[in-house]
DNA sequence: ACGTGTAACTA
DNA sequence: TAGTTACA
């Protein structure tokens, strides 16, 4: 992060040329103020060359963007565990060292040893004599501090800001502005938290979530550059090529087009003139650019999609090359991603592409996809729209009425569902304590980092080091089963093949957070060092857990998910408003990611707290929650037949007996939920794999092949038809009638592939490649054959994240792209097999064999 | 730069 | 058997 101390610091780095925030050419409406009003923190950058922070607080009332700088009296500072009196007299040199200015001593508490610390805070002159390229005071400190000791110094943390939230200025600094709590909110401290520890904690955090969301005004923005070549994209480095094209689509209703005009290209004038945008023709680039740039400063957000690779760095180098001076370019580039001035730039692409964001908050929707269109498709609704011909041909109208359409769409991501897009953004800025820029452009685990320093920060806790957990924590004691994991993982029952009617599914909610806060897991409490009165939680590890003090992840995981279930929840179903209902159901969920992953991260090596003996405490105990409640249903006269990690599938089940069973969870001290009532499930037999039709009629798959990504087309179509004849069952007599009925479409399905009256399309496999091709060395799997001749026959570089479609051929490679080949050369024998594959996991379920089903079918047909 | 467990296919 | 993908 632009505000770690570590960016700067780290040994034998030099300090980057500071790259400025150009600013003084566009100040807008107003100058730094040393008085401003409430207004809300957009961004923070610590200035490591000019030693001091740039804040960037937007004034919603007032349409305006403030810079805050702090300059005065702030010194950048090392942080050693040797108290005072040591350094000075063990060490002199570092009082002699000329970018010395002072020393004081600090009291930290490190969680490890269960001790407190009195360590040194060494103030510089400057942050040149800390990290720079000439000789500076970490050279003469002794180096225990550097094994020690990391990321003392947020500057963000320092000056108390919390992005997100409200502040004003008068005059020395900024005072945050205060935060209403809504009367139904402040009970529940008393209602939901048995502990003052607790309810301390979450007096603390309430006020992220009730701060009030202010609309932020902000522009999209999409530039169209001229390709000589078709499939090739200009390079931004290099803004080779004219700009011909900008599309601006403002939430204040501006929606423009400013249009280069070209020799030979068309304009239909009549077609622009009925256009919902409108349009500026400039005869000179330099001018286009100018007024794109005129606009942008007129606004605290601009967002794009793919800006931070494209448009933003292709306008910066096109400008310099045009011959506007750096200063004139309201476009800085960051280390990590391009920003503008004097507000933010959001890159859609980068948040969308967050994985926690995709699964968590968007449900999956649009699971994998990465373009404009499917994403906008697969959230917005918005149908695709093909492109045409090549920009450079384009005629100008309709060049812009794609470029509009695609800015429009930008910017639409941002303004839906009452702003859900950028409630959500703010929301989990404020939980992450980071700025919306770096947000929106980092993991999951980035934010649990940032959230988790942030409150040993506020403790005054040393932050550890991973070596030191892992040094006095230890490694995982079990085995995983798969080979090359680190620790076992979660319990999967084995479910018969068959069919079975009103099936009960429970649901243990968000079970790992619960697990991990009901047993005070934490790195710091899990074979803390003092064992006397610790406790061994599961007989299967040999884990012992501090019985005395609370750990800081399991508290602060049980905070977070009891107000999100016990406040967000309840208040987005009985808020008074529809707006306060969506506004509390974002809450809600911005809470889910971060709850829902913090399990995670405490097994992922690459996070600095990496705790392998709390990842697989979690595990263990929620296998003992699973396996326990199964002896209990089973007690409760209830026959358990599939569960999955946090599910249980139930036969027998009555609501006297699932009460019984929720009374038991909640002993546990974990709350289950009646998720389902299934009229019917199919098992096929295998795990994670079946089929089920609840009550109302709604169908629920679960790993059918059929229902894969990368199945074909015309599986998937077979699999739907099958699908809507399964939805008629209700009794076991309509079994039969279903098996007749799927025979005969397996049938038509299977004469159609052999006489090939079936288009090509339909038979591609699509597939994406995880590697570049080069990557591919152990193994060459078919869909990077297929990949190879397609690279080769369009002369586009295919690579990580693109996806393959292909077909399977009678020829010796047995692939080709499906842009290569013809129906006659598919081998059908393959696609009969994976239908027949398909067509199985249904059919097993029914107690027949796809054998069988030929004889029936013959009978049949 | 969140985790492990399962299924299916292919070299 | 190991590598790869997609999923729970």
């Amino acid at each position: 992060m632009a505000f770690e101390e570590e960016e700067f610091l780290e040994e034998g780095e030099e300090i980057r040329e500071f790259e400025g925030e150009e600013v003084a050419e566009f100040k807008i409406k107003g100058a730094v103020s040393t008085s401003i009003p409430p207004s809300i923190v957009l961004s923070v950058t610590y200035d490591g060359a000019e030693g001091k922070a740039l804040v960037k607080l937007y004034d919603p009332a007032g349409d305006i963007v403030y810079y805050w700088y702090d300059n005065t009296g702030h010194r950048p500072y090392l942080v050693t565990d040797l108290p005072p009196e040591v350094i000075a007299e063990k060490f002199p040199d570092v009082l002699r060292h000329p970018g010395f200015s002072h020393m004081e001593a600090v009291e930290k508490y490190d969680a490890l040893s269960d001790r407190k610390i009195v360590m040194t805070k060494v103030y510089a002159k400057d942050p040149l004599s800390i990290g720079g390229s000439r000789k500076s005071i970490r050279d003469v400190l002794p180096k225990t501090w550097e094994s020690r000791i990391k990321y003392h110094h947020s500057y963000l943390f320092d000056r108390g800001i919390i992005p997100g939230m409200w502040y004003r200025s008068e005059g020395n600094g900024l005072i945050p502005v205060e935060v209403e709590i809504p009367p139904e909110v402040a009970k529940s401290l008393s209602s939901v938290f048995s502990s003052d520890d607790e309810r301390a904690e979450a007096a603390n955090w309430i006020p992220l979530f009730q701060a009030p969301i202010p609309h932020i005004k902000r522009v999209a923005i999409d530039i169209e550059v001229f390709t000589p070549q078709e499939n090739k994209v200009p390079n931004p480095r290099e803004a080779e090529y004219e700009i011909v094209s900008v599309a601006l689509v403002g939430s204040d209703g501006l929606r423009r087009v400013l249009l280069l005009r070209r020799p030979g290209v068309n304009v239909d004038l009549k077609a622009l003139s009925d256009a919902e945008f409108d349009v500026m023709f400039f005869d000179s680039e330099y001018d286009l650019v100018a007024e794109v740039f005129k606009t942008i400063v007129q606004y605290p957000l601009v967002v794009t999609f793919n800006g931070d690779n494209f448009d933003m760095p292709y306008l910066y180098n096109r400008a310099l090359a045009l011959g506007f001076k750096r200063e004139e370019i309201p476009v800085v580039a960051r280390r990590d991603y391009v920003t503008v001035a004097p507000g933010i730039h959001i890159d859609l692409y980068k948040f969308f592409a967050i994985k926690a964001v995709e699964v968590y908050a968007f449900g999956g929707v649009y699971r994998g996809e990465r373009g404009l269109d499917a994403i906008a498709s697969a959230i917005l609704g918005v149908g695709k729209v093909e492109r045409q011909g090549v920009v450079s041909s384009m005629p100008l109208d309709e060049l812009a009425e794609y470029n509009f359409r695609d800015a429009f769409i930008t910017l639409y991501f941002t303004l839906y569902n009452d702003e859900l897009v950028m409630k959500l953004m703010l929301l989990l800025s404020r939980i992450a304590k980071m700025p919306l820029e770096d947000l929106t452009r980092s993991q999951v685990s980035a934010w649990i980092r940032n959230m988790l320093y942030y409150e040993h920060r506020r403790r005054g806790w040393l932050i550890p080091n991973k070596e030191d957990i892992i040094k006095s924590r230890g490694e995982a004691y079990t085995k995983a089963i798969i080979k090359g994991k680190k620790y076992a993982g979660a319990v999967v029952l084995d479910p018969p093949a068959g069919v079975f009617f009103n099936v009960y599914v429970l649901d243990f909610a968000s079970l790992y957070p619960s697990v991990i806060s009901k047993w005070n897991l934490s790195y710091e409490t899990v074979n803390c060092q003092n064992k006397e009165g610790a406790e061994k939680p599961i007989a299967e590890l040999p884990h012992w857990i501090c019985k005395g003090r609370r750990g800081i992840t399991s508290l602060l995981v049980g905070i977070l998910r009891d107000l999100r279930v016990h406040v967000y929840k309840r208040l987005a179903k009985s808020a008074p408003t529809p707006q306060e209902k969506a506004l509390y159901d974002v809450v809600q969920s911005a809470m889910k990611v971060f709850i829902n992953a913090s399990y995670g991260v405490f097994g992922a090596e690459t996070f600095p707290l990496y705790c392998p003996p709390v990842a697989e405490l979690t595990t263990a105990l929620a296998r003992y929650v699973m396996t326990s409640t199964v002896l209990r249903a089973i007690e409760l006269g209830m026959e358990p037949i599939y569960g999955d990690t946090d599910s249980l599938f139930l036969l027998g089940a009555s609501d006297e007996r699932i009460k019984g069973l929720v009374d038991y969870a909640a002993q546990l001290g974990i709350d289950i939920d009646l998720d389902k009532i299934y009229r019917f499930v199919l098992f096929s037999g295998r795990k994670k794999n079946y089929l089920g039709v609840t009550s109302d009629g709604g169908v629920v798959i679960k790993g059918l092949v059929g229902k894969k990504r990368n199945a074909p087309v015309f599986v998937k179509e077979l699999m739907d038809d099958i699908v809507e004849r399964l939805r008629a069952i209700n009794t076991l007599d309509d079994l039969f009638k279903v098996r007749e009925e799927v025979s005969a479409l397996v049938k038509e399905y299977e004469s159609e592939l052999r006489e090939k009256r079936i288009t090509l399309d339909k038979l591609a496999i699509k597939t994406s490649l995880n590697k570049d091709l080069d990557e591919y060395t152990k193994n060459k799997p078919q869909h990077v054959k297929a990949a190879e001749l397609l690279s080769k026959a369009m002369g586009v570089r295919l690579g990580k994240g693109d996806v393959i479609a292909y077909v399977k051929t009678r020829d010796s490679l047995g692939v080709k792209p499906v842009q290569l080949a013809r129906i006659d050369e598919i081998d059908d024998r393959k696609y009969v097999e994976f239908m027949a594959t398909t067509v199985e996991q249904v059919l097993e379920a029914l107690g027949f064999t796809m054998e069988e089903l030929r004889g029936v079918g013959k009978l049949v047909g």
